[in-house]
RNA sequence: GGCUAGGUGGCAGAGUGGUCAUGCAGCGGCCUGCAAAGCCGUCUACGCCGGUUCGAUUCCGACCCUAGCCUCCA
């Protein structure tokens, strides 16, 4: 039985959706006016993890990510760089979704992007204010009275008298009360604007949210996600706007993700201290950063180091090393069209194992990604112990359900032998990208080594091992002979 | 100030009212010409103070500390 903590309650709490069987799912995109970095990229993996769980779990997930396309830190980034909006969001939305698929995010069923649902927010606006939850202000923008909705500050645990005693002062004096936010902007000279009732202008930010999501999901839905920062005020308003426009719960379940930190402070763009997936990808390959960030739970604060990515690395490799030589010689096992189909696919009656009823016992509490891995540790071992015991075909199967398991979290999908022939800067091994020996080179040493311990010339034997070490090569004898491996 | 989430062994990071997290690192052993990989074994824990309990790291209360939100933010 699935438990997921509901930031509404604070709680965990039996997850049952609206419809058996199905589960719209609808989690906060990006702003695309710069490249993603490390933040959003856990963020958006979280949401990956809890849509492949729920999947393997039997639903069928409607997965809504939206792109805010229009805003005030597009419409500046564009005159800055003195280009189009268009133009701006169409190469941040190439460079997320590139960013996104390297580190095996799963394409969502629906991108909506704010610019093209301007229609629907319009209405929707419309009917707020016609059941008195907005009115237009005196500088011309609509805005949501925030004291007409009861239940405004349920999500956050805040009350309005609290957060009106800690408000900024506020500039806006076209708003009855400073919580109010805008729903509509007018629009300035110059900036991108739709016509509307109150002249032109641009939607607020929250509001393409409900807009977006009550257009693709309906007035209520299972799940709604988000880094923990949009909690308050984006979810908030949210609620505010959905709920009394239509009288309907609107999400169910709030989920929120932990922040990566940078020196125990939060990764962020105001702060300055943010890594971008795009800098970090050529040293830290991207299966690492993934596991680096499923490795502790979602809402849980995540510390970004070298060496928390070195662990990351380690922990992969054990489990690469593991894989390595199951599935030689049998394409079938693991086809690559296979592969790619299964992360969204059921789990079967067939997979119910001890190790599979583990991984699945700690994703059923709360997503526990930390535990789950631990759980597939626990497979390696055994796998190892049928490789030692020379026992190919139960190697075969706990391979193909170690694989299994690892693709649920997004791990573990390249060959064995290719992951493990990459050169990785991170883990104190020559670079990716440097010139390296000729291999050639490398297979020369190699036979000479081979012919040196053929005849018992440990010394030249070491030497030679000791002289590809030093170009990042490293040796493993056994007794089907010698093999190598990058450090 | 209000609200929220945390404080676990050398590091990272789960979890539990009294027997195992897990990985890396360390130590001992097996294997190996020696290594590597692997397997077996093993040591350092639960912020502080009270309370409940036969027993608390785990429950309750106070306190201290950290991060976050209260303004745009994954």
């Amino acid at each position: 039985m699935l438990q997921i903590h509901n930031s509404l309650s604070g709680r965990k709490e039996t997850f049952k959706p609206i419809v058996p069987g199905q589960v719209g799912m609808y989690v906060c995109g990006m702003t695309v006016y710069d490249h993603i970095h490390v933040g959003h990229a856990r963020s958006q993996i979280a949401f990956d993890v809890v849509r492949r769980w729920l999947a393997a779990s039997g639903y069928k997930v409607k997965y809504v990510r939206n792109i805010t396309d229009i805003d005030d830190k597009i419409i500046q980034r564009a005159r800055e760089r003195n280009e189009t909006v268009e133009a701006l969001t169409a190469r941040y939305i190439a460079s997320t979704d590139k960013d996104l698929a390297a580190l095996g995010v799963l394409k969502p069923d629906h991108e909506p992007r704010a610019t093209a649902h301007v229609r629907e927010i319009i209405r929707l606006i419309e009917t707020l204010i016609q059941r008195g939850f907005a009115y237009v202000g005196t500088s011309g923008d609509v805005l949501y009275a925030v004291a007409r909705f009861q239940e405004y500050g349920r999500l956050s645990g805040k009350k309005l008298a609290d957060l009106r005693a800690g408000a900024r002062v506020e500039v806006d004096a076209s708003k009855r009360d400073p919580l109010d936010f805008v729903l509509w902007k007018r629009a300035k000279p110059g900036e991108p604007a739709w016509e509307s009732p109150w002249g032109t202008g641009r939607p607020g930010w929250h509001i393409e949210c409900s807009a977006m999501a009550m257009a693709l999901l309906g007035k209520h839905f299972d799940i709604h996600g988000g880094g923990m920062d949009l909690k308050f005020p984006h979810h908030e308003n949210e609620i505010a706007q959905s709920c009394a426009a239509c009288d309907a719960p609107f999400a169910n379940i709030w989920m929120h993700n932990g922040f990566v930190r940078v020196d125990e402070e939060k990764m962020s763009k105001s702060l300055g201290n943010f890594f971008t997936v795009r800098d970090v990808l050529p040293r830290v390959r991207p299966e690492v950063l993934r596991a680096f960030l499923v490795s502790s739970h979602y809402r849980g604060p995540v510390n970004y180091t070298e060496e928390n990515l070195r662990q990351a690395d380690a922990v992969l490799q054990r489990l690469y090393l593991a894989l390595r030589d199951t599935d030689k010689g049998d394409a079938t096992l693991y086809p690559a069209e296979k592969r790619v189909a299964s992360p969204l696919s059921p789990l079967s009656e067939g997979d119910a194992t001890p190790f599979t009823e583990a991984f699945a016992e700690a994703m059923d509490d709360d997503f526990n990604t930390p535990e789950a891995l631990a759980s597939l540790q626990g497979l390696a071992r055994e796998l190892n112990v049928a490789k030692t015991a020379g026992d190919g075909e139960r190697a075969g199967t706990l391979a193909a359900e170690l694989r299994r398991l690892g693709s649920l979290l997004g791990i573990l999908e390249h060959e064995p032998a290719a992951w493990l022939a990459t050169r990785s800067e991170l883990t104190g091994g020559v670079p990716a990208d440097a010139e390296v020996v000729d291999p050639a080179e490398i297979e020369r040493l190699l036979q000479a080594r081979i012919e040196a311990r053929k005849n018992r010339n440990w010394a030249e034997s070491d030497r030679i091992r000791s002289e590809l070490a030093t170009r990042g090569v490293l040796l493993e004898d056994s007794p089907t002979g010698t093999t190598w491996r990058w450090k």
